[in-house]
RNA sequence: GGAACUAUAGCUCAGAUGGUUAGAGUACCACGUUGACAUCGUGGGGGUCACUGGUUCGAGUCCAGUUAGUUCCACCA
């Protein structure tokens, strides 16, 4: 941009991006040391699978910490952002497991554990690194130099200590129960991975015999007749009077040769389907609970497969579903098939594969949560960690509230393994080294269990694994608890809670101070962004063709904090422009610092350079405020509307004269200087949101320092606010506008200079006097006549009142005496409607009683302003009639 | 069955703690290429703030209810 005459017209995004990311980590623009004399400021990123792709969820969460990480950086905080990226247990076995299949047509069984486990780190190493490329490209300041792995060997010690820990407390504990079982992953699941989505199912009427009798029958309803093989009971409510008498009798399960007992229980809800319902506790969680209530026998007909087992008779080998037509039809020609209804229900699916999830029981290592929760929820509570928007608190606390054992282990190879050793002899062994070859106790051979951890068991000690723990390094006394966490709120369960448990757990201090929750990023039409609809939308497209500023100032703005947004083109064009318009103010004020020297001597501010300046401090103050707020969207758009509606449309237009008129270096120093300091501050405020553009031109405007992004951020300097000046360009600018607004309604020419007339409030006359020449430049004016308000009024003139001004436009010829009418009967319709809702209010003794004086005031203002404005439409309407 | 969110201009959305003639972007209409920018400029039209009550001197903003939509949680087979 040295060259001036060669600085392009339109922003070229792309080039500028490349060049700055490279020179900020080749500077070491990102990383930190711990500070301990400087406010700490930390965020950990919620680290993206290895698998993953950068998508529009990625792009608005790291956005929206980059935006936080580098605002506090400007602002001198010891600002860390630590990222890193997570192992994605079960969602990468499976990738690498579909690719080894393709490739060689072996599963990981083939390979071995060993084998396949080197595959998985291959293509870790191949394939990992591919989401911090994308995310480079947004722009992301964090200190990839601390970037962590959750499989590194720091955070796997940590998984190790916690776990031993855990366990030695009696918190983790290994026990055979009714889980849920993915049959297509082939492993237990967490009740969080679990999603209910309504079927379309269906209730069958089934006639069970009673045993003993001929002809008695007790017909129950269920919607898995597969698993009547499992049936160890039938359950009524002991409230119901049809089947008080039939508790205590026994039912001939039907295809089996086994009396199952009718039992009581207040579960049973006497509306539902029959009221008496068959009890499977070895595949229904409820059924499990009333199982244990009244000591039935657990039966287990649906194997790990899928399939039946033996025990469900000549069923066995038959998948699931293809058991349930069969059973129906079987028992349909037994005559024992009363009816079916349509049904819909909540079936539990597989978070990862989308397969019916099916309930079984099964051994499995559990975390005890009960003790647990009381900590992290009370810290919420006392508002140690806050919620961002607090409506999120209550979905946290209720949750917590219904918490159940959590479920820890998978049958997966990918992961940490469990750190439990069995000793052929004597029993387990627990231990948080990783070389146990023999028992400790008895010398014996041992082996390991042969499971991994649930892929959250070690995203959940994230903020203190990374930081250093369990080694009491310097990072995590500087830095921990983290200031903020940024995710959506669909992780608040998988992550945030477990993230709170654990580190109220073993820092005894919360893991952030604030959760800072966001929404979905959806469609046009307001859909999930989803692969199956196809409709996602590539950030690195958006990218690569408006630049990450475009993208990043867009997902930002234009909504607020937690709820979700759509993505349009239109506003990434519109943000585009908004780019090209930033783009080319600087150009301008380059084009016009020829000669410029920030030393050299300077004319007094005008009244432009000190409205500018005071709207430059109200600005500073306002983001500030509402970046502290979270406010991200707002203050986003308070930084576009200066630069755009004030920096632009009048402060550039204002200033030219002086810029071209190279007469007078004095003046022309201080248009020039004002110009770079309101730029360059604006530019400093924008930052955090277009960090590529506006470091660009940062770079190009006299500065100090190597980056902007460690520049100080514009300090308020309330000596600069100054009310009487914005109280004169106020009415300058409504002056214009009057005047622009009367030329545009008569088609006046638009470079044709006209005359006008002002009468001017007393208040408002040196002002208006002193600056005439701003209304002369943009109102297109040549002769420029102010009076005061109780001059005589012009006649033959278009007229415009605005406050404390009126305006006349002699406008000659030009007037339609019809169409000026109406203009003004249209105000004057205005004013009356004005007039009279403030009447309204000062003629209520209850305003004027209650209301804060400053508040009548201002309104009274109103009033005086509306009559005088009326008066003087009025006046100029009976003039026109007699025209 | 619980719970949350949303309802403001044709469209997408802002409008903290109640007092603005209810705003922006986009779309639309008119005029315009004057030496930053047509990815632009100037001007304009367009909203009984979902509905009904209530609190208040005053409600888009607070409360209750209604309607519509979205989402989450939940062991009614």
């Amino acid at each position: 941009m040295s060259e001036e005459n060669n600085i392009p017209k339109v922003y070229d995004p792309v080039a500028v991006e490349k060049k700055w990311y490279e020179y900020w980590e080749k500077n070491g623009c990102f990383h930190v040391e711990a500070d301990p004399s400087k406010k700490p400021f930390c965020i950990v990123m919620p680290p993206p699978n290895i698998t993953g792709k950068l998508h529009m969820g990625h792009a608005l969460d790291n956005t929206l910490q980059d935006i936080l990480i580098r605002w506090h950086r400007m602002m001198g905080d010891n600002t860390l952002w630590m990222p890193g990226y997570d192992h994605a247990g079960l969602a990468t076995q499976i990738k690498v497991e579909e690719e080894i299949k393709k490739n060689e047509g072996l599963t990981r069984y083939d390979l071995g554990r060993e084998e396949f486990l080197k595959r998985v780190w291959q293509w870790k190493e191949q394939y990992g690194e591919r989401i911090f490329t994308q995310l480079k490209s947004l722009g992301v300041s964090c200190d990839w130099d601390r970037k962590r792995f959750t499989l590194d060997e720091g955070c796997s010690k940590a998984v190790r200590e916690v776990f031993v820990s855990l366990y030695e407390k009696g918190l983790i504990y290994k026990g055979t129960r009714i889980i849920n079982w993915c049959v297509h992953c082939n492993t237990a699941l967490s009740d969080v991975e679990v999603e209910h989505k309504d079927d379309t199912g269906h209730l069958w009427y089934i006639k069970y015999p009673l045993a003993g009798e001929k002809d008695q029958y007790l017909t129950i309803a269920t919607t898995r007749p597969e698993t009547i093989p499992g049936d160890t009971a039938v359950a009524v409510n002991p409230k119901d009077e049809r089947y008080g008498k039939l508790v205590g009798k026994k039912i001939l399960l039907p295809g089996t040769d086994r009396e199952i007992p009718i039992i009581a229980d207040d579960y049973v809800d006497l509306q539902f389907g029959t009221g008496a319902v068959k009890i499977t506790p070895a595949h229904d969680p409820n059924d499990y609970e009333m199982g244990i209530r009244h000591h039935l026998e657990n039966i287990n007909v649906i194997g790990l497969d899928g399939k039946m087992t033996k025990e469900s008779g000549k069923y066995v080998g038959q998948d699931r579903y293809e058991c349930r037509k069969n059973i129906i039809a079987d028992l349909d020609a037994a005559g024992l098939l009363v009816k079916i209804e349509d049904c819909p229900h909540a079936v539990g699916h597989c978070q990862r594969c989308g397969n019916v999830v099916e309930p079984l029981i099964s051994t499995q290592w559990f975390v005890k949560m009960g003790p647990l929760v009381k900590a992290a929820v009370d810290c919420v509570e006392n508002g140690q960690t806050q919620f961002v928007p607090p409506r999120f608190t209550k979905t946290y606390t209720n949750w917590m509230a219904n918490i159940h054992d959590w479920c820890i282990s998978r049958q997966i190879w990918w992961g940490h393994r469990i750190p439990v050793w069995y000793c052929d002899d004597c029993g387990a062994v627990v231990a948080s080294r990783t070389d146990i070859d023999k028992c400790p106790k008895c010398g014996g051979h041992v082996h390991q269990d042969e499971d991994a951890l649930d892929t959250w068991f070690s995203s959940a000690l994230w903020p203190f694994s990374t930081l250093g723990w369990p080694e009491n390094t310097d990072l995590l006394k500087q830095f921990y608890p983290t200031s903020v966490l940024v995710t959506g709120y669909d992780i608040i369960f998988f992550w945030v809670a477990r993230m709170l448990v654990m580190g109220e757990e073993f820092m005894k201090k919360v893991p952030f101070e604030k959760v800072f929750i966001h929404g979905l990023v959806r469609d046009e039409q307001g859909r999930k962004m989803s692969k199956s609809l196809g409709n996602g939308i590539d950030p690195l497209e958006v990218v690569n063709k408006y630049g990450a500023d475009t993208l990043r100032f867009m997902l930002i703005t234009g909504n607020t904090p937690g709820n979700d947004m759509r993505f349009y083109w239109s506003r990434i064009e519109s943000t585009r422009n908004f780019a090209n318009k930033i783009w080319n103010a600087s150009r301008f004020a380059l084009m016009n610092l020829d000669g410029y020297d920030a030393k050299a001597k300077r004319a007094p501010y005008t009244l432009a350079d000190k409205w500018i300046l005071s709207r430059l401090q109200h600005t500073t103050k306002d983001v500030t405020d509402l970046l502290g707020r979270f406010e991200l969207g707002e203050a986003g758009r308070v930084i576009y509307e200066f630069i755009w509606g004030e920096i632009c449309d009048w402060y550039i237009e204002l200033i030219k004269p002086r810029l071209y008129n190279k007469d007078n270096a004095e003046e022309r120093a201080t248009a020039q200087y004002v110009l770079c300091e309101v730029l360059g501050s604006a530019m400093k405020l924008l930052h955090p949101y277009m960090p590529f553009i506006t470091e660009e031109i940062w770079q190009h405007l006299p500065h100090e320092g190597k980056s902007i992004m460690l520049a100080q951020w514009p300090e308020y300097k309330e000596s600069l606010v100054n009310a009487d000046v914005e109280a004169g360009m106020t009415a300058i600018m409504e002056t214009i506008k009057a005047i622009r607004n009367m030329r545009a309604e008569v088609n006046a020419a638009p470079g044709h200079k006209a005359p006008a007339i002002l009468l001017v409030s007393d208040a408002l006359k040196n002002v208006m006097e002193e600056n005439k020449g701003y209304i002369q430049l943009l109102g297109t004016v040549d002769n420029l006549t102010i009076d005061k308000l109780s001059a005589a009024k012009p006649k033959n003139a278009m007229t415009a009142v605005v406050s404390g001004v009126e305006v006349y436009l002699p406008l000659k010829g030009l007037i339609d005496v019809e169409k000026e009418t109406a203009r003004l009967q249209k105000e004057i319709d205005d004013m009356h409607k004005e007039i009279k809702r403030s009447e309204g209010k000062l003629n209520n003794k209850g305003f004027l009683a209650k209301a804060p004086a400053e508040v009548v005031a201002k309104e009274q203002a109103k009033e005086d302003e509306y009559k005088k404005k009326l008066v003087a439409l009025q006046e100029r309407q009976a003039y026109l009639q007699t025209l």
